[in-house]
RNA sequence: CGGGGUGUAAUAUAUUGGUAGUAUACAUGCUUUGGGAGCAUGCGGGCUGGGUUCGAUUCCCAGCACCCCGACCA
């Protein structure tokens, strides 16, 4: 991608409204677009990373459950069937009301807030004989809570992506046994997404609909909201409101217990018969008995705060940083020319021919030759030296090849590692080979 | 939803009860190119409503928006 075809502007200075620094970060790269508290449009670069972070997400989901896409707007008949149209305070009523319209209509809406309302009924028409037990659904898509306040950037909005699976089993035993895939499948995530070492699961109480099993999945960062106790010896985490149950039951102090601020990065729980009751949901059994649905799970992840939570705890003074599983390109060519066709210039679109790929589209796999190259980024503007470089850090794509007349003189090129700062001087023939190696290095 | 703070140009800000200034960005021209270049010219501004006043961007009140703390977080 030639940087000259992005449309955006950096900023130098902080938005004023904001102190929290993925909000500060991501705006000033352009990254995101801010429309109100807590609702943001996703630039070029920055859709690039929520995608690559969803696309990660789907890479696991893809191992537990089948990929849907349920709507946005929901009738108000069947939140009002579950009895939450009025208990979730959260939601988004929409009317189709307009009195200076010619279309009559007054059909009240709901924006969903999550979608057991709708995956129920949607699953109810599958799974009719208990030999379509057990399956699962998942979807990744924008939520909408009106919160009580809006805060932190992407970490907590009114507008948000989010995914979300639902899975029906006939027995405990089966849905325990999911339950316990759905935490590997999550776990690989976080791993991969670049979170793995201060990702941990914690028991927390089992939010309005049973005491039973419920996790939640926070990553030790300073801007989260919660607070995590966690047991350095068996790497075991617990969520503070269910903090004295749990140093009951595996006989702690909270002395034993490290104390640390936590964001929540996605929960699993335990739904019973909760929504499969609402909506009668019924399977029938190898005795040609009928009965409802006894096991429903429900499995989140924030991508959005997720890519939030990147920015806290990986952005430098100098700007963003981003892990190469999701960063938005692999490599950014500095091209400190003076011109469109002096040798600099030349040399960066050598470079940038030699090792640019396309990116990749599902299903994610290139040939032999096309996992030898990268997703570059040329910054062909014609710029002074002091912007692009100051913009190429701002971005924190993992590596940047910098091309300058100073270095062309020796033949020679510089790559700079983001997250590290590390600078190496290498000859032009030799880039590539040193670029594959220094790769392994980015985390 | 309770408390606190802030609203001036696309962005960041200054000043003032009487003609609103600077920087960035943007446009044009020339000079520049290894860490947010220089000169010149140009474009562009007081959240909304009410009150006080001869006169309000400034003072007062209300609303709205945004940020922070708390409550909330299905």
């Amino acid at each position: 991608m030639l940087h000259s075809k992005l449309f955006l502007k950096t900023k130098k200075e902080a938005p004023s409204d904001e102190v929290a620094k993925n909000a500060i970060l991501l705006d000033r790269a352009n990254f995101i677009y801010k429309e109100m508290a807590g609702v943001y449009s996703y630039l070029p670069m920055g859709l690039k990373v929520l995608n690559k972070i969803e696309n990660l997400i789907r890479k696991q989901m893809d191992t537990i459950g089948n990929e849907i896409t349920m709507s946005s707007l929901a009738p108000k008949e069947l939140w009002e069937k579950t009895g939450r149209l009025e208990e979730v305070d959260v939601l988004f009523k929409a009317s189709a009301a307009n009195e200076n319209s010619k279309n009559k209509s007054s059909n009240e809406y709901v924006l969903n807030s999550t979608h057991e309302e709708l995956i129920t009924p949607i699953a109810l028409e599958f799974g009719k004989s208990y030999k379509d037990f057990p399956f699962a659904y998942y979807q990744i898509q924008t939520k909408f809570r009106n919160e009580p306040r809006a805060k932190s950037g992407l970490l907590r909005g009114r507008e948000f992506r989010m995914k979300d699976l639902y899975s029906f089993h006939l027995t405990q035993e089966d849905f325990e046994d999911y339950y316990e895939k759905a935490k590997v499948a999550y776990m690989n995530f976080f791993k991969e997404v670049g979170l793995g070492e201060s990702t941990f699961i914690t028991s927390a109480s089992g939010g309005d609909f049973t005491d039973k099993l419920s996790h939640e999945f926070q990553v030790v960062c300073d801007a989260g909201e919660d607070i995590i106790y966690l047991n350095k010896n068996s790497g075991t985490a617990y969520n503070k409101e269910v903090l004295e149950i749990e140093l009951k039951n595996n006989n702690l102090k909270v002395e034993d217990l490290e104390e640390l601020k936590a964001c929540e990065v996605g929960n699993i729980f335990t739904l019973e018969d909760r929504f499969t009751k609402s909506f009668n949901f019924q399977y029938t059994n190898v005795d040609n008995q009928k009965n409802v649905v006894p096991h429903m799970g429900c499995y989140g992840i924030g991508s959005s705060r997720i890519m939030g939570v990147l920015v806290e705890k990986f952005g430098d003074e100098k700007g963003l940083v981003w892990p190469k599983a999701v960063a938005p390109f692999d490599i950014e060519i500095v091209s400190l020319h003076k011109e469109k066709n002096d040798k600099v210039y030349e040399v960066s679109k050598n470079v940038y021919q030699m090792l640019n790929r396309p990116p990749l589209t599902p299903p994610y796999q290139g040939g032999e030759e096309y996992s030898k190259k990268y997703e570059v980024l040329w910054d062909d503007r014609e710029l002074s030296a002091g912007v692009k470089l100051n913009d190429a850090d701002l971005y924190g794509i993992p590596m940047q090849i910098i091309i300058g007349t100073k270095n062309l003189e020796e033949n020679l090129v510089e790559i700079k590692l983001r997250h590290t700062g590390e600078v190496v001087k290498v000859k032009v023939e030799d880039l590539e080979k040193e670029l594959m190696s220094l790769w392994q290095k980015v985390f």
